[in-house]
RNA sequence: GCCCAUGUAGCUCAGCGGUAGAGCACUCCCUUGGUAAGGGAGAGGUCGACAGUUCAAUUCUGUCCAUGGGCACCA
């Protein structure tokens, strides 16, 4: 006599046990159609699912998020089974859920064509309409095994191999095809109707490269055709925002084959650039840092000492001249070292801070590049502290305040942090990490961030925190981090003299706020679509004559702006007006000054925004006072 | 590094076994126009590189390089 309690606290008796389809039905055909899967006591269960006890029952229905990811990894099903009618020697693997869709791994003898794309898209729409029942069964675990080792899925076989012995384990069955599934999955292939496969990719068999290489094929999935409409919009979209494209239309910079994962930075990139540099410069001014600037090669033997040689080797680009083995340096904590280690130091030296933009050389795999984001040369807003393990805790939260005001001044408002801790493979002493552990976590918690705990993923000379910013388009990228290493300075001898007159090793922070420049001006480039608020604007306004007649009133604007401390140029084209302000707003230009007879007249201009807003006219004094006051709040995107 | 795709004018792209085309950009001329494309003419390409097949290769095949999407990597 099971009792059914629903979410609106309402219940049913029920003579027998009930599946969730039938209490569906008896609350209303409506619900009984939309049903996809049900949630008994918290579990997530098919319709199918008998309930036999008293119990607590939500219906699931597209509406849910769980409904939504049900069908993600019903379609990625539906998908298998298509591949499977096509291809019938494809093995199956894996296809989990994954956000905005789902993927699917499959060994076959040859890699999926484009053509086979489309194909297999097709298929999956056939096979939906045909509205086969999808049917759970229970199996015990041998027999699992020995079933797909009998219709040669042996992927299958080895991942029900790991399931402990004696245990049941659950199939899923549309059609003529079965999968292993913990489920639920919709109750028949007709509830799947908007679905777009993606993309093709090679993977490797449970994500390790030295295993056999998959085929995997992307998907994406949704309730409704208006959702998936604008998740491939958005796609468009961030497309448009594409630090690659907009780097080549704005023409900030540029890449060639010669300089793989190297960047020529353009006169208009290199503005950008420069204010990012020069603005941290005055900001780790203003804290207590001191720049400083390191050899970008030096001898072997100090990388060898390092433990660089021999442990980022692969990593490292190398020279030689005169019998001598050289590293182009891939970081800058080594120099850094050189520098602390000269003249004996005071613990009243510490904490000693030195920054450095430091250009850095790694050989990244070239699967690995990706525009200027990911790339071989780049420059980092580095810094070492040298510290007492007791001053960890506030240079810690020292820096906190240091990167949370610099994203801010970005335009960064959301911060995510993750502390790492300690992993299997590791130096120093339990102690040691446990108080380092400790200070760190303190720190955040005195900032009051919230973070996640990710155990095991520290450096193996020391625990560290990650920050990362969300973008416009709700993007994580990590930029900041934080690592504690008890064992570099130990490695280069550094040392001070304590209060106790005794030698100790100090504690080395590495971190850095933007990371490499580089791919922090990309992250820029993409949240800002090219549009950079102004005191990063490569050109800040330009100055339009309409006709000839006033070209010479327009380079006086200009130069009164550009004494003025504005980056400005004049456009004395010969073009209308109309299409000068559409090119430079197309360029994402903030300011364009426009200068016709009625300025000349009566000595004034004429100003409008890229977004099109038109400011009407202004004295040239009342022009300056507005771009100099926007560029000082570091806000305004005009 | 691995899998797939791509590489043609400055940019975006079409095309093809008989040595190339569009739009925009560029140059010149006309136009002097008041808030998102005025008109005309012209110039511009070793078709990523190197081999091979062929009477003939930008086109077919192979190798390499680079880019893109994934995977792996990111002590």
């Amino acid at each position: 006599m099971p009792v059914v309690k629903l979410p609106d606290g309402s219940q049913r008796e029920f003579a027998q046990p009930v599946t969730v389809a039938e209490v569906a039905q008896s609350i209303g055909a409506g619900l009984a159609r939309a049903a996809l899967a049900g949630r008994v006591d918290g579990r997530l269960v098919d319709t199918s699912f008998s309930i036999t006890t008293d119990a607590q029952l939500g219906i699931i229905t597209e509406k849910d998020p769980e409904g939504l990811e049900i069908i993600r990894h019903s379609t990625a099903h539906l998908m298998a089974y298509a591949v499977k009618e096509l291809f019938p020697a494809a093995q199956v693997t894996i296809g989990p859920v994954i956000e905005n869709g789902f993927y699917y791994d499959f060994a076959y003898e040859r890699p999926f064509t484009p053509e086979d794309l489309a194909a297999i898209e097709k298929r999956m729409t056939e096979i939906a309409r045909r509205d086969l029942p999808v049917r759970r069964e229970v199996w015990q675990r041998d027999e699992a095994i020995a079933f797909f080792r009998s219709i040669g899925e042996r992927y299958k076989a080895e991942l029900i191999d790991a399931i402990p012995q004696g245990q049941e384990v659950s199939l899923y069955r549309e059609g003529e095809f079965v999968d292993l599934c913990r489920g639920p999955h919709v109750p028949s292939t007709g509830k799947l109707k908007v679905f777009k496969l993606m993309k093709l990719a090679g993977a490797y068999w449970r994500g390790d490269h030295r295993n056999e290489q998959l085929q995997r094929i992307y998907g994406t999935a949704w309730t409704r055709k208006e959702d998936q409409d604008a998740y491939l919009h958005m796609l468009e979209e961030a497309e448009k925002r594409d630090h690659r494209k907009l780097g080549r239309h704005l023409d900030l910079f540029h890449l060639q084959d010669e300089a793989p994962g190297m960047v020529f930075w353009h006169p208009k990139g290199w503005t950008i650039w420069q204010e990012v540099e020069q603005y941290m410069r005055r900001v780790l001014g203003r804290n207590g840092y001191c720049e400083v600037k390191t050899p970008m090669v030096m001898d072997r033997t100090l990388w060898e000492r390092s433990g660089h040689w021999h442990n980022y080797a692969e990593h490292m680009f190398t020279t030689a001249s005169e019998n001598r083995d050289y590293a182009i340096k891939p970081m800058n904590c080594p120099g850094h070292i050189q520098i602390f280690n000269q003249g004996l130091r005071s613990y009243r030296d510490l904490p000693l801070r030195l920054a450095e933009f430091g250009s850095c050389h790694r050989n990244e795999p070239s699967g690995a590049l990706h525009g200027i984001m990911r790339v071989r040369a780049f420059v980092q807003d580095d810094a070492h502290i040298f510290c007492t393990e007791a001053q960890v805790l506030s240079e810690t939260a020292a820096f906190i305040d240091l990167l949370e005001e610099v994203y801010a001044d970005f335009g960064f408002a959301e911060i995510l942090v993750k502390l790492s801790t300690r992993p299997e493979k590791r130096i120093g002493s339990d102690e040691e990490w446990d108080r380092a552990e400790v200070a760190l976590a303190e720190a955040l918690a005195i900032k009051g961030l919230s973070y996640d705990v990710q155990p095991g993923e520290g450096a193996f000379y020391g625990p560290k925190i990650e920050f990362s910013l969300k973008d416009c388009l709700g993007r994580v990228w990590q930029c900041g981090t934080l690592q504690l290493d008890f064992a570099l300075p130990a490695r280069l001898d550094a040392h001070y003299v304590g209060e106790d007159n005794e030698r100790h090793i100090p504690v080395m922070l590495h971190r850095a706020i933007l990371g490499s420049l580089e791919r922090f001006i990309g992250i820029l480039i993409e949240h800002y679509a090219g549009a950079m608020p102004l005191w990063l604007s490569p050109m800040q306004a330009v100055v339009l004559n309409i006709s000839e007649k006033q070209s010479e009133y327009a380079e006086q604007v200009a130069a009164a702006l550009r004494e003025a401390g504005v980056r400005v140029e004049a456009d004395l084209r010969n073009e209308k007006i109309t299409r000068k302000i559409r090119e430079h707003s197309l360029n994402k230009l903030p300011y364009q000054v426009v200068v016709g007879d009625k300025e000349v007249a009566a000595n004034l201009v004429a100003v409008r925004t890229r977004g099109g807003r038109d400011l009407g006219q202004m004295s040239l004094d009342a022009l300056i006072q507005q771009l100099l006051d926007e560029i000082a709040s570091r806000s305004g995107t005009a």
